[in-house]
DNA sequence: CGATGTGTTGACCGGGTTCAAACAATGTGG
DNA sequence: CCACATTGTTTGAACCCGGTCAACACATCG
């Protein structure tokens, strides 16, 4: 077993024992989501936080004038709701992509809970820890990388995410449209669709036959090299035979 | 005194009273630092966390490839270090753009002290928040605005930071060179300053007599307008008399 | 079946980058 | 004090990536 195998099973371990933990010190309320369900929404008070046990969460920011922009994608393990606590009022919408399970309860119980389990406070502060850390490669991603790798990063980080589960990383089923992918990505959907058929004409994705939405990654680190050739390098090759 | 000027005194009295309680509860280090000076460096073991008393400092994002992206810009009573709480390691630079004075202490030291005082952990959690709040705000910026409303957003940004902080907010001083604000930005050196030289074309701001760096903004609302009239609008004037 | 939502691809255009030149501000050493 | 180098800023001109508009392909569903 490699590092990164390693790895990988530790990130799923650290979310399962996460949530049990929670889950005994805590009077958490489950409630099971559909795609298109809101967890909480823009403006409302904020009283919970939440954690997915399963299922896969998008965060759209509203600016005032209407602009809207997905600033967030959440699988199993990760918390929400963490820019409600500074204002008393959550920042954003939190849409369900699909069927889960979503955990939530109350912050101030938790505080309270913290006092007599300081490892929950540690949870805690990790998981805001890590938001703030995966905020910051999607700004970097948003600003030093042209259209084509930024798909490719997209689905890098895609991929990474389901490994760190525990989950099979070679074939993705994304649950989001185009718009919702350029978006996301701060692109149209034509230039996402553009991007897939260029990284698939490349071999560095495959479609599986039936649909568009489920993508094969043969080899995850091919997608990064098609993120290096993309830029400056000009030596690897960006899937680049017409 | 209306509602704006209300919060801007309660900002500026909240950052006053977080420092002192810290202050109090604490063990806190003192430094005083110039331009270019690092309070930290990407890679090195976390264990403090750091306020900044007064000064302008920098975080910088560095991508394995050497990509880098200035992720965030922070003033008196901004609090750094967050990134590192979950890996162990810091995960950016941070870098001192200005003469300020930085206070740190030990992020375990911080913990044993909420235990005795909770508005200390509430002064964590309400930072962090404010942090991903903001990080988001950046990402709707950054995918959704073109690049002339970027500056002006950027501008607006400033302004309001200087704001909360009980500062005059009709003349402020960059103390970044327009590539760094380029690069924070997603955009060239010479698009800022094309930007720039558009907004005072349509005087929303000035420039000051000496120097480009120190620019003059007489109406606030003018930024926000000029953004607007950057977007779909049309009906608003973006400074367009050619 | 048509209707609707989604995805792909082409042609064209425009905002922003790239390349280049000139200017401004600030130092540095003779 | 001036000559000169260095760094930062502005502006122009050409180019190109990605956006826009449009047409078509496909799937699902009533």
């Amino acid at each position: 077993m490699n590092a990164s195998t390693a790895q990988t099973v530790n990130a799923s371990q650290r979310i399962a024992e996460s949530m049990s933990l929670l889950r005994e010190a805590l009077p958490i309320q489950r409630r099971v989501v559909h795609a298109g369900d809101t967890l909480y929404q823009a403006g409302e008070p904020f009283t919970q936080l939440f954690i997915l046990n399963s299922g896969f969460v998008k965060v759209v920011n509203l600016a005032a004038d209407g602009r809207e922009q997905v600033v967030g994608l959440h699988f199993r393990g990760d918390w929400l709701g963490f820019d409600g606590i500074a204002s008393g009022h959550y920042g954003c919408d939190a849409i369900a992509m699909d069927t889960g399970e979503v955990w939530s309860f109350r912050y101030d119980a938790l505080l309270q809970a913290c006092a007599q389990k300081p490892v929950l406070l540690t949870l805690l502060h990790e998981a805001m820890s890590r938001e703030i850390g995966r905020d910051r490669d999607s700004m970097l991603a948003l600003c030093t990388l042209p259209a084509d790798a930024r798909v490719a990063d997209f689905l890098r980080n895609w991929a990474e995410a389901l490994a760190e589960r525990g989950l099979r990383t070679d074939q993705i089923t994304l649950r989001m449209t185009r718009a919702e992918i350029g978006n996301y990505l701060g692109m149209t959907l034509e230039t996402v669709s553009r991007a897939l058929s260029r990284l698939a004409r490349g071999d560095v994705i495959r479609f599986a036959e039936k649909g568009r939405r489920e993508i094969q990654i043969p080899r995850v680190e091919a997608l990064s090299a098609f993120i290096q050739g993309c830029m400056g390098g000009g030596a690897a090759n960006p899937a680049a035979v017409h």
